[in-house]
DNA sequence: TGCTCATTTGAACGATTGTTCATATGTTCA
DNA sequence: TGAACATATGAACAATCGTTCAAATGAGCA
Protein backbone atom coordinates (compact mmCIF):
# COMPACT_ATOMS: atom_id res chain seq x y z
CA UNK A 1 0.00 0.00 0.00
CA UNK A 2 1.30 2.93 -1.41
CA UNK A 3 1.04 5.85 0.93
CA UNK A 4 1.62 8.79 -1.00
CA UNK A 5 -0.62 8.00 -4.03
CA UNK A 6 -3.25 7.61 -1.88
CA UNK A 7 -2.52 10.97 -0.46
CA UNK A 8 -2.34 12.36 -4.10
CA UNK A 9 -5.67 10.72 -4.94
CA UNK A 10 -7.45 12.11 -2.21
CA UNK A 11 -6.04 15.57 -3.76
CA UNK A 12 -6.98 15.20 -6.83
CA UNK A 13 -10.59 14.25 -5.86
CA UNK A 14 -10.80 17.17 -3.65
CA UNK A 15 -9.14 19.50 -6.43
CA UNK A 16 -12.17 17.92 -9.05
CA UNK A 17 -14.78 18.49 -6.12
CA UNK A 18 -13.73 22.00 -5.83
CA UNK A 19 -13.63 22.37 -9.84
CA UNK A 20 -17.18 21.46 -10.01
CA UNK A 21 -18.42 23.34 -7.15
CA UNK A 22 -16.44 26.56 -8.62
CA UNK A 23 -18.01 26.14 -12.20
CA UNK A 24 -21.16 25.33 -11.27
CA UNK A 25 -22.22 28.68 -9.75
CA UNK A 26 -21.55 30.14 -12.80
CA UNK A 27 -23.81 27.51 -15.10
CA UNK A 28 -26.88 29.15 -14.13
CA UNK A 29 -28.11 32.75 -16.38
CA UNK A 30 -29.79 33.70 -12.96
CA UNK A 31 -26.40 33.92 -11.41
CA UNK A 32 -24.64 35.23 -14.71
CA UNK A 33 -27.15 37.66 -14.99
CA UNK A 34 -26.26 39.05 -10.94
CA UNK A 35 -22.68 38.75 -11.29
CA UNK A 36 -22.68 40.98 -14.63
CA UNK A 37 -24.47 43.58 -13.21
CA UNK A 38 -22.66 43.06 -9.85
CA UNK A 39 -19.30 43.37 -12.04
CA UNK A 40 -20.33 47.10 -13.46
CA UNK A 41 -21.45 48.45 -10.10
CA UNK A 42 -22.24 47.42 -6.31
CA UNK A 43 -26.30 47.05 -6.02
CA UNK A 44 -28.73 46.30 -3.35
CA UNK A 45 -31.09 43.45 -3.67
CA UNK A 46 -33.96 45.36 -4.78
CA UNK A 47 -31.71 46.93 -7.81
CA UNK A 48 -30.62 43.51 -9.03
CA UNK A 49 -33.78 42.58 -9.08
CA UNK A 50 -34.64 44.94 -11.21
CA UNK A 51 -31.84 45.00 -13.30
CA UNK A 52 -32.12 41.23 -14.26
CA UNK A 53 -35.94 40.51 -13.92
CA UNK A 54 -35.84 38.11 -11.23
CA UNK A 55 -37.49 38.49 -7.92
CA UNK A 56 -36.43 39.45 -4.82
CA UNK A 57 -36.76 35.97 -3.44
CA UNK A 58 -34.82 34.10 -6.14
CA UNK A 59 -32.28 36.78 -5.93
CA UNK A 60 -31.92 36.55 -2.40
CA UNK A 61 -31.61 32.80 -2.58
CA UNK A 62 -28.89 33.05 -5.24
CA UNK A 63 -27.05 35.55 -3.60
CA UNK A 64 -26.75 33.27 -0.04
CA UNK A 65 -25.71 30.40 -2.19
CA UNK A 66 -22.82 33.09 -3.89
CA UNK A 67 -22.15 34.22 -0.52
CA UNK A 68 -21.62 31.05 1.21
CA UNK A 69 -19.02 30.30 -1.84
CA UNK A 70 -16.84 33.95 -1.12
CA UNK A 71 -17.73 35.21 -4.82
CA UNK A 72 -20.06 38.10 -3.35
CA UNK A 73 -19.94 40.31 0.11
CA UNK A 74 -22.68 42.37 1.87
CA UNK A 75 -22.61 45.62 3.30
CA UNK A 76 -25.31 46.83 5.30
CA UNK A 77 -25.79 50.55 4.24
CA UNK A 78 -29.07 52.05 5.97
CA UNK A 79 -31.79 49.51 5.45
CA UNK A 80 -30.30 48.17 2.05
CA UNK A 81 -27.68 45.62 2.00
CA UNK A 82 -25.24 46.26 -0.80
CA UNK A 83 -23.91 43.09 -2.57
CA UNK A 84 -20.56 43.32 -4.44
CA UNK A 85 -18.13 40.96 -5.99
CA UNK A 86 -15.80 39.61 -3.61
CA UNK A 87 -13.37 37.85 -5.52
CA UNK A 88 -11.28 39.66 -8.56
CA UNK A 89 -10.57 36.19 -9.64
CA UNK A 90 -14.41 36.00 -10.55
CA UNK A 91 -14.10 39.09 -13.08
CA UNK A 92 -11.19 36.93 -14.75
CA UNK A 93 -13.04 33.94 -15.30
CA UNK A 94 -16.14 36.20 -16.60
CA UNK A 95 -14.22 38.07 -18.71
CA UNK A 96 -11.81 34.88 -20.22
CA UNK A 97 -14.98 33.17 -21.02
CA UNK A 98 -16.27 35.98 -22.41
CA UNK A 99 -13.47 36.51 -24.76
CA UNK A 100 -13.56 33.15 -25.48
CA UNK A 101 -17.24 32.77 -26.76
CA UNK A 102 -16.61 35.99 -29.13
CA UNK A 103 -13.64 34.24 -30.57
CA UNK A 104 -15.80 31.00 -31.23
CA UNK A 105 -19.07 32.78 -32.50
CA UNK A 106 -21.00 30.64 -31.08
CA UNK B 1 -39.02 52.51 -29.14
CA UNK B 2 -35.49 52.32 -28.89
CA UNK B 3 -34.16 49.65 -31.29
CA UNK B 4 -30.79 50.81 -30.79
CA UNK B 5 -31.49 49.44 -27.00
CA UNK B 6 -33.13 45.99 -27.98
CA UNK B 7 -30.52 45.29 -30.43
CA UNK B 8 -28.34 45.48 -27.20
CA UNK B 9 -30.96 43.66 -24.75
CA UNK B 10 -31.13 40.44 -27.34
CA UNK B 11 -26.76 40.28 -27.24
CA UNK B 12 -26.39 40.99 -23.64
CA UNK B 13 -29.74 38.16 -23.30
CA UNK B 14 -27.41 35.58 -25.77
CA UNK B 15 -24.59 36.42 -24.01
CA UNK B 16 -26.14 35.01 -20.55
CA UNK B 17 -27.15 31.72 -22.04
CA UNK B 18 -23.66 31.63 -23.60
CA UNK B 19 -22.01 32.12 -20.61
CA UNK B 20 -23.84 29.99 -18.87
CA UNK B 21 -24.24 26.91 -20.85
CA UNK B 22 -20.22 27.20 -21.05
CA UNK B 23 -19.81 27.28 -17.33
CA UNK B 24 -22.35 24.42 -17.34
CA UNK B 25 -20.20 21.90 -19.05
CA UNK B 26 -17.58 22.30 -15.92
CA UNK B 27 -20.08 22.18 -13.52
CA UNK B 28 -20.08 17.77 -13.14
CA UNK B 29 -17.25 16.15 -11.43
CA UNK B 30 -17.34 13.16 -13.78
CA UNK B 31 -16.95 15.96 -16.91
CA UNK B 32 -13.88 17.24 -15.30
CA UNK B 33 -12.42 13.84 -14.52
CA UNK B 34 -12.67 13.61 -18.04
CA UNK B 35 -11.27 16.49 -18.99
CA UNK B 36 -8.46 17.30 -16.59
CA UNK B 37 -7.17 13.20 -18.01
CA UNK B 38 -7.63 14.64 -21.77
CA UNK B 39 -5.77 17.52 -20.48
CA UNK B 40 -3.11 14.76 -19.99
CA UNK B 41 -3.57 12.87 -23.06
CA UNK B 42 -5.83 11.74 -26.22
CA UNK B 43 -7.68 9.25 -24.65
CA UNK B 44 -10.10 5.94 -25.95
CA UNK B 45 -13.44 5.78 -24.29
CA UNK B 46 -12.53 2.20 -22.68
CA UNK B 47 -9.60 4.12 -21.11
CA UNK B 48 -11.10 7.13 -20.10
CA UNK B 49 -13.49 4.62 -17.74
CA UNK B 50 -10.81 3.28 -16.71
CA UNK B 51 -8.98 6.25 -15.24
CA UNK B 52 -12.15 7.71 -13.76
CA UNK B 53 -13.42 5.46 -12.78
CA UNK B 54 -17.01 5.84 -14.64
CA UNK B 55 -19.00 3.19 -17.01
CA UNK B 56 -18.26 3.57 -20.32
CA UNK B 57 -21.99 4.03 -21.04
CA UNK B 58 -21.71 7.61 -18.43
CA UNK B 59 -18.48 8.41 -20.16
CA UNK B 60 -19.98 8.04 -23.78
CA UNK B 61 -22.81 10.21 -22.78
CA UNK B 62 -20.46 13.17 -20.93
CA UNK B 63 -18.48 12.74 -24.61
CA UNK B 64 -21.76 13.17 -26.99
CA UNK B 65 -22.53 16.58 -24.48
CA UNK B 66 -18.49 17.87 -25.22
CA UNK B 67 -18.53 16.95 -28.51
CA UNK B 68 -21.70 18.99 -29.21
CA UNK B 69 -20.12 22.00 -27.18
CA UNK B 70 -16.87 21.91 -29.47
CA UNK B 71 -15.03 20.84 -26.10
CA UNK B 72 -13.39 17.32 -27.53
CA UNK B 73 -12.93 16.33 -31.23
CA UNK B 74 -12.83 12.27 -32.10
CA UNK B 75 -10.49 10.53 -34.27
CA UNK B 76 -11.15 7.42 -35.16
CA UNK B 77 -8.14 4.85 -34.60
CA UNK B 78 -8.33 1.42 -35.22
CA UNK B 79 -11.22 0.23 -33.00
CA UNK B 80 -11.14 2.85 -30.59
CA UNK B 81 -12.21 6.06 -30.92
CA UNK B 82 -9.83 8.30 -29.39
CA UNK B 83 -10.69 11.76 -27.61
CA UNK B 84 -8.80 15.34 -27.13
CA UNK B 85 -9.38 18.21 -26.64
CA UNK B 86 -10.97 20.41 -29.27
CA UNK B 87 -10.41 24.00 -27.57
CA UNK B 88 -6.93 25.51 -26.28
CA UNK B 89 -9.23 28.03 -24.17
CA UNK B 90 -10.72 25.10 -22.18
CA UNK B 91 -7.04 24.61 -20.48
CA UNK B 92 -6.91 28.01 -20.26
CA UNK B 93 -10.17 28.07 -18.53
CA UNK B 94 -8.97 24.82 -16.56
CA UNK B 95 -5.90 25.62 -15.30
CA UNK B 96 -7.21 29.62 -14.02
CA UNK B 97 -9.75 28.16 -11.76
CA UNK B 98 -7.25 26.32 -10.35
CA UNK B 99 -4.72 28.51 -9.73
CA UNK B 100 -7.59 30.31 -8.35
CA UNK B 101 -8.66 27.00 -5.84
CA UNK B 102 -5.18 27.02 -5.07
CA UNK B 103 -5.04 31.01 -3.65
CA UNK B 104 -8.39 30.60 -1.96
CA UNK B 105 -7.30 27.33 -0.59
CA UNK B 106 -10.92 26.19 0.60
C1' DT C 1 -44.71 51.60 19.60
C1' DG C 2 -46.63 50.67 15.08
C1' DC C 3 -46.18 50.90 10.01
C1' DT C 4 -43.53 50.25 5.88
C1' DC C 5 -40.07 48.63 3.13
C1' DA C 6 -35.93 45.40 2.35
C1' DT C 7 -34.35 41.06 2.84
C1' DT C 8 -34.18 36.33 4.37
C1' DT C 9 -35.83 31.75 4.89
C1' DG C 10 -38.24 27.23 4.49
C1' DA C 11 -41.36 24.32 2.16
C1' DA C 12 -43.09 22.68 -2.07
C1' DC C 13 -43.38 22.11 -6.93
C1' DG C 14 -41.88 21.29 -11.61
C1' DA C 15 -38.04 20.84 -14.46
C1' DT C 16 -33.55 19.34 -15.46
C1' DT C 17 -29.71 16.13 -15.04
C1' DG C 18 -26.48 12.08 -14.34
C1' DT C 19 -26.44 7.40 -14.09
C1' DT C 20 -27.80 2.72 -15.06
C1' DC C 21 -29.51 -0.86 -17.83
C1' DA C 22 -30.57 -2.92 -22.05
C1' DT C 23 -29.88 -2.77 -26.63
C1' DA C 24 -28.01 -1.32 -31.05
C1' DT C 25 -24.17 -0.14 -34.11
C1' DG C 26 -19.68 -0.75 -35.76
C1' DT C 27 -14.91 -2.62 -36.07
C1' DT C 28 -11.33 -6.24 -35.79
C1' DC C 29 -9.77 -10.65 -36.46
C1' DA C 30 -9.92 -15.66 -36.61
C1' DT D 1 -19.39 -15.25 -41.57
C1' DG D 2 -19.37 -15.16 -36.58
C1' DA D 3 -17.37 -14.11 -32.09
C1' DA D 4 -15.47 -10.54 -29.25
C1' DC D 5 -14.67 -6.02 -28.16
C1' DA D 6 -15.58 -0.74 -28.33
C1' DT D 7 -18.78 2.69 -28.46
C1' DA D 8 -23.28 4.87 -28.89
C1' DT D 9 -28.04 5.48 -27.73
C1' DG D 10 -32.74 5.58 -25.64
C1' DA D 11 -35.67 4.90 -21.80
C1' DA D 12 -36.28 5.23 -16.99
C1' DC D 13 -35.20 6.38 -12.37
C1' DA D 14 -33.47 8.99 -8.47
C1' DA D 15 -31.45 13.09 -7.16
C1' DT D 16 -30.56 17.85 -7.61
C1' DC D 17 -31.89 22.57 -8.63
C1' DG D 18 -34.33 27.07 -9.48
C1' DT D 19 -38.37 29.29 -8.67
C1' DT D 20 -42.50 30.61 -6.26
C1' DC D 21 -45.21 31.43 -2.34
C1' DA D 22 -45.96 32.45 2.35
C1' DA D 23 -44.18 33.86 6.34
C1' DA D 24 -40.45 35.68 9.36
C1' DT D 25 -36.82 38.94 10.49
C1' DG D 26 -34.90 43.39 10.68
C1' DA D 27 -34.09 48.40 9.84
C1' DG D 28 -35.92 53.22 9.32
C1' DC D 29 -39.17 56.56 10.49
C1' DA D 30 -43.45 58.94 11.94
Amino acid sequence: MNNRSNEQLLKDELLVCNLADFFDIFGDTSRIKILLALQKESLPVSDIAKVTGLSSSAVSHHLSLLRSRRVVRVERRGKYRVYELDDEHVSSVLELAISHLREVES
